[in-house]
DNA sequence: TATTGTTATACTCTATAACTATA
DNA sequence: TATAGTTATAGAGTATAACAATA
């Protein structure tokens, strides 16, 4: 390996150490500021993600325990965890599967579906924050690269 | 507004939503996989870039509390056990400051220091397959919005 | 036998407030 | 009075293993 070789992968390393350390700064940003944004509902942004993933249309008639998992990379087991607080807090009913009697159908109750409708403006507007000054093409690019990411650590 | 203004408007919602629910996932993966890729070292994310802010050149005599929250957006007194979990594993040592007595330097240990070194190829390793098929000027783009969301989002 | 969801357990991380010792 | 770091406490998230009910 010649002397250029050595610099070039020394570059290559420091620019990936810069690159995780501030994605994981900007992680902990995102969890630390989207919690506070939502504060007054008392929602974290793992919650968050689940509301998010039961409000959608393709969720109308619910998710098993284990679509959940898999759409939102969370273990079954934590998932239990987070599903009981939000049952606690009566944003989610569990309902058993008329098909399979293993299994669970969870779905937003109405107070859960009230809930993401007086969510949808503060997030909006964390949204609208969070990216100024970023174009509609770069957050398409940005979206595309940590897709890329995203997948390649799942490999791991 | 026209119905196209509104349009444009839900179209840059869903991007909006889909750029962050794709950041919250690999976010979660980072942690996860991280925390695996070191696994025998029995070292998390967060406690990973303790080790990494004090291991640099800059850090050589130690860093103060204070400047290590700043420095990794991590309140102090989650710092304060953080540290408490490094220095029970013998890789961290505090000092008192002798030039504020109220302050301390937190150092990397020999200890510390020696796992640094294991860390290094691991960390290499994870960085290398995590970063698959994103050019060297793909990472940089990467790095700069990164960075511009997490100021955007300290500012919320 | 395999899968679905849960329980149990231990640990790490986070948020908030209050405290101490210096400055 | 303000600052540096810690203590205290409660809650949330995570990792791992084992379990009951059903397929």
């Amino acid at each position: 390996m010649t002397t250029s070789d050595q610099d070039k992968e020394a570059a290559i390393y420091e620019i990936n150490n810069r690159l995780f350390f501030r994605f994981f700064q900007a992680a902990n940003t995102l969890h630390t500021k989207g919690t506070q944004a939502l504060e007054e509902f008392g929602v974290t942004t793992q919650q968050w993600s689940v509301l998010g993933a039961l409000s959608r249309p393709k969720a109308e008639n619910g998710m098993s325990v284990n679509e959940l998992s898999r759409y939102l990379l969370i273990t079954r087991q934590n998932l239990t965890g987070l599903l009981g607080r939000l049952e606690r807090d009566g944003y989610i009913v569990r309902t058993p599967s008329t098909e399979d009697r293993r299994s669970i159908r969870v779905s937003l109750s109405p107070k859960g579906k009230e809930l993401w409708k007086n969510l949808a403006e503060p997030i909006h507007q964390f949204y609208d924050l969070a990216l100024k000054n970023i174009s509609f093409d770069d957050r398409l690019a940005l979206i595309h690269y940590i897709n890329t990411l995203q997948q390649n650590m799942s490999k791991i």
